[in-house]
DNA sequence: TGTAAAAACTTACGCCGCTAGTTTAAGCAC
DNA sequence: GTGCTTAAACTAGCGGCGTAAGTTTTTACA
């Protein structure tokens, strides 16, 4: 086949085909040749409407950071605001977490990535946070965000029961997959509620640097 | 070359090897054929001592999480105790962050990361936390620790300043990058201070559940 | 001393990202 | 309408990947 009548491939079909292998199968599993197969095309193709495979991860990790609500900020205290965020950005890293490990690394040039950091600085840096603790807190919730979304601490332990006969207080850890909603929701709220009651006290005590 | 009057290769070799390499090069850089290189052979030679690529990959995140200071719960508060275990832990990824990760992932059948989790769930179990809790917090540390070590939250901004003409609140983002140590462990401290400081206002309020 | 296991080797398979060059259709200038 | 450029598909192929299979030689032990 040559140049078809109407293209058969565009960015943005690109983009949704890489995001769903990934969803389902992981990011290993979406290597050129088999998007392009999902695409019904030959894999050099891709090389007409990108410029490397980087590029088309990258425009994942921005479609799926577009989908965090950054629009809190506007109508609610920084308190509330921070909170409203998180849930979302860990509600929208919960249902696609094979792309964690590329949101790990930061922004980068994603415009989505650099409107989230510019609504989440803005909102501390306009509730009186100095530059150098907004940056901290603005730090720490993404460690807690992306720390958490990067690999369930509950199916971190194997489910053979054997494994544990060494180690007398983890004799129950096989029953952790089995939990491992109640686990993971549970010490990421644990963990957003500590944050962020604490930040709030030291806010009301005047502590803002 | 046949089989040598002396080995060339031991477990121990390949393995210290490789976690240079990690170190110096970063995972992918990692391959058998690069790693047999780096010790004078062949890359199947590798075959004849571990099973997989993954085996050695684990065992060098074997041999990091073996150097994260587990001691420090017999002598201490459980409060201290977990402060000055998750320093030891971040100074250690710190200083092999190409490892990170494979260790994100969670303890799996290593056992320097099963008596890691041995001795921090132990030690919250022997304060008097409830198991659900405890769980939470050991799930919540690892969150901070490794999301922390993940990726730089600095260095996730480029240096390029016109990136940030866009975004009134970013404008100095491109300059993050030079006080990356100051942005970085300030905000891993802050959330270690703030998460150790209200967990221990809970326990002494009688809330351990 | 004969035999089995160990530890190196070579070769090769099917993946991978990506480059180069080819073919044909589309879009535009005259 | 005709010719030129560009776009979007193709095929072929390079070097690298993890790993399997089979070979060679040495060592260790019965």
């Amino acid at each position: 086949m040559a140049r078809p009548r109407q293209a058969l491939l565009t960015r943005e079909r690109i983009v949704e085909a890489a995001s769903m292998l990934i969803d389902a199968e992981g990011l290993e599993a979406c290597s050129m040749r088999r998007l392009a197969t999902e695409l019904g095309v030959q894999g050099p193709s891709l090389y007409n409407h990108f410029a490397t495979k980087a590029e088309i991860v990258d425009a994942v990790a921005e479609s799926v950071v577009a989908q965090v609500d950054i629009s809190v900020f506007r109508a609610n205290d920084w308190r509330e605001g921070l909170r409203l965020w998180a849930k979302s950005y860990h509600a929208v890293l919960a249902a696609h977490p094979n792309i964690v490990p590329v949101l790990a690394t930061g922004p980068g040039r994603r415009p989505a990535g650099l409107a989230m950091a510019e609504a989440v600085y803005g909102a501390l840096l306009e509730a009186g946070w100095s530059r150098a603790r907004a940056t901290h807190i603005g730090a720490l919730m993404r460690y807690l965000i992306t720390g958490s979304a990067l690999g369930s601490f509950a199916l971190g332990f194997e489910a053979d029961p054997e494994l544990y006969d060494r180690y007398p207080h983890l004799h129950r850890a096989h029953e952790l997959a089995a939990h491992r909603a109640a686990v993971d929701e549970g010490a990421f709220e644990l963990g957003l509620d500590l944050l962020i009651n604490s930040l709030s006290d030291r806010y009301d005590q005047g502590v803002r640097r």
